[in-house]
DNA sequence: CTTGCAATATATCGGCATGATATAGTATCA
DNA sequence: TGATACTATATCATGCCGATATATTGCAAG
């Protein structure tokens, strides 16, 4: 199972870390398939630290709360290695758009056009962000693969949202300006 | 927000359901991009109840626990209704396979086409109980847009990963069969 | 012909994860 | 000068999942 705890030691692997760090690599590389906030990953560095599956060197500084880097241990790349052998849970996703769409008939059409709009810059916006990360950094295979997997995925929703926004859209239009028809 | 509470809310707008059928609701038409588990939703329906945001009638069954079928009231439209103002929060992916192709320069090549291979049969069952849904009974416009919306992604992942597979599985056919190159 | 599995049906609980909040100094920009 | 963002760790209420408990019916394979 691969819980905030089992990819902390991935990054780990990767070379050495603060929490904050870890944290930071979450949003810029993993955000599109998976989160994890400083609440889950604090205290998973506490745990792994008490495995002995890393290590933790503190620096003092002035000023300034310890600044704690943490180290994987040969015992901590056999765990780690160990866990990718492990079955993969399914791909869970959580979308509240998808979810008001299956409300759309309760919805005016400027609810509607607007939530959609919302939602297709919302994913240029990850396109984007994934753009950006494959630029700032030399990507390795696996990285690669995953950003363009993130890009084909948020293009295939933009072109899915664009070409049939109007199966909702048609019924809004209807019900919310009779009167329109009439005039015209 | 749309959490548990909200949408156990608006399935109800749907129709009277009990607890279970809730949660099968959940499984058949919203699994997608939604989950919720009985440990979410009966506390989410006590919470309504308290709230006078839907009524409970406990049908009594001979050697059996109640059935206890949920109705939502006037004021739980209302608030329903309202809940659909609310800014959406950004759609969020679990992908444990993702995190798996991040490290894939620490996989064999067994290891990753088993991996790949169950990654694209799991998108085409996905596929299939969108399409198995939508046949069952007839669907909204909303339905039926979050449902297309799911089968386009879902094969867009299954073009994406046929298609691109090579650049995480070439490194590792590579490293791990040197000894093949010298004899072909 | 029975044993086991799936479905119906509600409920609780440990543990994981989020999001907000607290604390606190540095740096940058208007 | 004031506001905002960044570095940096940590905790806590709340929410949610997955497993488990309990109990009965019906079906299918051995």
């Amino acid at each position: 199972m691969f819980d905030v705890k089992t990819l902390c030691l991935g990054i780990l692997t990767m070379g050495d870390a603060s929490g904050y760090e870890i944290k930071k690599t979450f949003e810029e590389r993993f955000s599109h398939f998976f989160a994890a906030s400083f609440g889950s990953i604090y205290p998973a560095l506490n745990k792994l630290t008490q495995e002995g599956l890393v290590t933790c060197a503190a620096l003092a500084q002035s000023k300034r709360p310890d600044k704690k880097v943490y180290s994987i241990t040969p015992t901590g790349k056999i765990a780690f290695m160990d866990s990718l052998n492990q079955p993969l849970a399914p791909d869970r996703h959580r979308s509240e758009f998808l979810a008001l769409m299956m409300f759309s008939h309760l919805l005016t059409l400027r609810q509607l056009s607007d939530a959609i709009d919302g939602k297709i810059a919302e994913y240029r916006r990850e396109i984007d962000a994934i753009s950006d990360c494959e630029n700032e950094r030399p990507c390795s295979p696996g990285e690669e693969f995953v950003a363009g997997f993130g890009k084909a995925i948020y293009e295939a929703a933009i072109r899915y949202v664009e070409d049939h926004r109007h199966i909702v859209e048609g019924p809004a239009l209807l019900s919310a300006a009779p009167e329109k028809d009439l005039a015209s």
